[in-house]
DNA sequence: CTGTTAGCGCGTTCAA
DNA sequence: TTGAACGCGCTAACAG
């Protein structure tokens, strides 16, 4: 067996005695096809190992059966960032039986803005996926422009109308993080908030402000992170400097909470007793610190696997309405508050 | 500007008055076009937006221009794998500047071995890089079957004649966490060891009773765990339960080290005073912990880079020798040891 | 239900 | 140096 080209459409015609266009026929959906040939061309498939050309299909579908998953690139200094993880494993899992490419396009931080948009506008893929969601990155309108379908992981920057997105609450879970504070009895509730360019950072900044709000305690003490451990150390000093009588601190992120916890040891401070501390994502790591830290649960991988459903609907040509899925955050208990 | 379709090669040639193949000529490396036609082609070029179409290009090159990446699935206990994050990263900055797509194939560890293989054999990419080096994936036979050029990160499984591939010095880097446990005056010392199914887990195993068996010490402190810290737990646990002599330990992750770190602790056990520990990675989790971990550096995103280099020198036809390139890892000082 | 025909957009001979 | 003609492998009309 020579094995020089791979088998095209022709050869598995040939071998199954038909013609070429009842094989293509019979290979996608079998319509109108009669069981005695389909089943000669499956079987004809199965002896060459026959696989459609992508490129040739996509030449005359006009779909390239791919899309494309744009993510920030993982930050250099700490490589590690479960969200990244939890949104792959989410995608993955949702274009699972479909024969859907995935092209990964990674949103450097300090890159032109205009690549991915390019990229995006240019045909090369069917839709999109976007867990990206910095201001300056500014996809959403190059996104309108094109008209490519697309799904957010997160309630993209500015104007959210006509594009599709889904995310947890970040408000409400901010909103349950900052009242377990309030009720576990603190009075003086810091927060180390994320990035103000993100929708989740902003959120889960006005979720603390608003739950301390209603409880008549003060919103001062607010200090900008951004989602890293190490960013949260640093703004946890900060954060305790300006304000030492601290006895609760929200941190907007669980890695930025273990970067806090850090800063609270070495500051001789016993967690809770002297300072409760809560956390948000629960994505594996809140488990492990020492105390185990209370947190809330983001549900990531449920969140992009409702993303990439909704693509493929937008991909099917269902008519999707624009109303975003959000889903409920809960509390975690752990021993930090 | 009506934008229906997508302008093609023959707009480009229209508006800049030349034929079609001088277009293509004039956008594919300018060979034989003369200075005018080539200034009116990329003039035209610009001014419609063109971007060749890849399916079209694909079909004639009989080249994708685009490679996979194969990597283990995230775990789902634990979603932060730092060693993933750190693939990714020298991937993409190993293709940056390319026109070359990746398309990611997450290799799930329940799944039936063939679906990845048969995915690589069927002509969707020009290439692989494969950071997915479990025995049971068998990627390497289905890989030298169909030539698709590829380059393993981690020594491939079983025979590696006629693969290339690139690593880190495992047994060495595991000689340099074991020798500075003997040397700091151990006299007992375990191991919490990777799955025996990896190259990597072997070669750290390895390295561990070779430096101890040339220091005349036991080597029957051994148990095995899974490169994640809940499954490094678990084996310090039974580690310690069968030998509660220990007094250093050397775990094969730095994952692993975490959990292994935990048991110690509530044991009571000081680190490094009762029982010294040393790590192994160093990809930003060894900072993190209390005391601070030492650690042998994997320098993941180079090795990544080094395998992306020289699957673009295969891909360009260059006559790339098999021989391995293997970087050589290094001691990083902590507190635990 | 089936086969014939006509492109999809592009790179590449081959003549001019 | 240029342009005309061909075909890559496939799907979708259309006619039978």
């Amino acid at each position: 067996m020579t094995l020089g080209t791979p088998p095209t459409l022709d050869d598995v015609a040939r071998e199954a005695r038909v013609s070429r266009s009842t094989a293509s026929r019979a290979i996608n959906g079998g319509e109108r096809v009669s069981p005695e040939a389909q089943a000669a061309v499956d079987d004809a498939v199965a002896r060459l190992g026959y696989t459609p050309n992508r490129a040739a299909r996509s030449l005359v579908t006009r779909r390239t059966d791919s899309i494309a998953l744009v993510m920030p690139e993982p930050d250099t200094l700490m490589l590690t960032d479960p969200f990244l993880a939890g949104v792959l494993r989410g995608v993955t899992d949702g274009i699972a039986g479909t024969d859907l490419q995935l092209v990964l396009l990674l949103n450097r931080l300090d890159e032109a803005p205009g690549r991915i948009a390019r990229y995006l506008g240019s045909g090369h893929v069917d839709g999109a996926i976007i867990a990206s969601a910095h201001e300056r990155h500014q996809l959403e309108d190059a996104l309108t422009r094109t008209r490519l379908p697309a799904v957010f992981v997160g309630r993209p920057f500015g104007d959210v109308s006509g594009h599709h997105f889904v995310d947890v609450d970040n408000i409400a879970g901010s909103r349950l993080a900052t009242q377990r504070l309030v009720d576990r009895g603190c009075r003086r509730i810091g927060t180390v908030t994320g990035p103000q360019d993100m929708s989740a950072g902003i959120d889960r900044l006005r979720g603390w402000r608003e739950t301390l709000e209603a409880a008549g305690l003060p919103t001062d003490a607010v200090v900008t992170g951004d989602f890293t451990a190490v960013g949260g150390a640093d703004a946890a000093a900060r954060l305790l400097d300006a304000h030492p009588d601290l006895d609760g601190v929200f941190a907007a992120s669980d890695l930025m909470a273990e970067g806090v916890l850090r800063v609270l040891h070495s500051r001789g401070k016993r967690v809770p007793d002297d300072v409760a501390l809560v956390g948000f994502d629960d994505l594996g790591i809140a488990q492990h610190t020492n105390p185990r830290l209370t947190t809330v649960h983001n549900p990531v991988v449920a969140t992009t696997m409702a993303a990439t459903a909704t693509l493929l609907g937008l991909l099917a040509g269902a008519p999707v309405p624009t109303e975003p899925q959000i889903f409920a955050p809960y509390l975690v208990e752990g021993e930090s508050a």
